[in-house]
DNA sequence: CATAATAGTTTAGGGGGTGAACTAAATCAA
DNA sequence: TTGATTTAGTTCACCCCCTAAACTATTATG
C-alpha cells in the first residue's frame, strides 16, 4: 500500500480526529465552557437558515432528531431560541434565535477567530493561508455530508 | 477584520471541529461501532511507545487520568491491554496490548484507510496528496498540543 | 373514515469528559 | 527513623454527546 497515502491517512487522523478533541478542550474562554460545540453549531445553523425546524437540524448536523430534541430544550431554557407558530403544519416547530442567541454566535465567532490568530501568529505566511483555505474548500466538498 | 482570515477561520470550524465528528459517525464498520475513536488511540498509543503508565497516556490522550482509568476498565475487560509488573514503583501500572489489543490495532488502520481511499477515489490529484500533507504535517506542528 | 406516514419528545443505555475525594506507595525532611 | 507531603491511580457524582425504540399528535392517503 502507498507509502506517501499512509502517511497522509496517518495525519488525517493525528490532526483530523484527535487533535481537534485536543483543539477544543484547549481553547480556554467562558463560552466554550459554557456552551458545547454541538450548541454553538446548532445556533449557527438557525442564524444562517432562518426559521428552521428540528428535524432539518438534525439533517444538517447529521445526528437523530432525539439529540436535536435534547439541545433545543436546553438552548430555549437559557432564552437561546425561541419557537415561532407555523401556520401551516401543527406538528412543525419552527425555531428563531433570540437577540440573546444571536449575540452568542457573534461572541462565539470573536473567540475562535482570535483562538486562531494567536495560535497562527507568526507560524504562517499570507500564501500558506491562500493555500489553506483552497484546501479545505477542497475537504469540504469531498466529505460533502449527504444530509446536504 | 481580515476578510481572508474570516473564510479560513469559519472553513477551520466547519471541516475541523463540525465535520470530522460527522466523518467519525459515517463511517460504516464494525469495528468503529465496537470501539470509540479515543478507545482506537489509546490502543494505538501503548501500540506506538511500548509499555506506559495509565498518567502518561492522560497527558499523551490530553485527559483526566480518570478518564484514562474508565478506558482502560473496559479495554483490558475485553482483553485488548493488560498489565506488566514494574519493578521500580508499585503505584505505576505499566500497560500493553495484548495479541488482540494489536490485532486490532491493524485493523483499524486498515479500515481508515480504505474508508479514505473510497472517500477520495477518482477527487485529488497525485499533487494535491503532496499539499496535503505538507499543509497537516503544518497543522500537526502547529496544533502541536504542548502535552508533548 | 380508517390506516399509514411524519414531526417531535421521552426514556434507557452507552460513549466522552471534569473535579474532588480517597488509597496506597514513594519521597523528603526534621 | 518517623511523620508529612507528593505522586499514581481509582472511584464517584455530574455534565455533554449520541442512538434506538416507544409514544403522542397531526397530516396525508387509500
Amino acid at each position: 500500500m502507498n507509502k506517501q497515502i499512509r502517511e497522509a491517512v496517518e495525519l488525517f487522523e493525528e490532526v483530523m480526529i484527535f487533535g481537534t478533541a485536543r483543539v477544543i478542550r484547549s481553547v480556554d474562554n467562558p463560552l466554550w465552557k459554557e456552551y458545547s460545540p454541538q450548541q454553538i453549531q446548532m445556533l449557527k445553523i438557525i442564524h444562517k437558515y432562518g426559521p428552521i425546524t428540528s428535524g432539518r437540524l438534525a439533517d444538517v448536523q447529521g445526528v437523530h432528531k432525539s439529540a436535536i430534541s435534547n439541545r433545543l430544550k436546553k438552548l430555549s431554557d437559557q432564552g437561546l431560541i425561541q419557537m415561532v407558530k407555523t401556520e401551516t403544519d401543527q406538528r412543525a416547530k419552527l425555531l428563531e434565535l433570540t437577540e440573546e442567541g444571536a449575540r452568542i454566535v457573534l461572541q462565539s465567532d470573536r473567540v475562535l477567530y482570535e483562538y486562531l490568530e494567536q495560535l497562527l501568529s507568526g507560524q504562517v505566511e499570507e500564501q500558506e493561508v491562500e493555500q489553506f483555505i483552497a484546501m479545505f474548500r477542497k475537504l469540504k466538498n469531498i466529505l460533502r455530508w449527504d444530509g446536504e
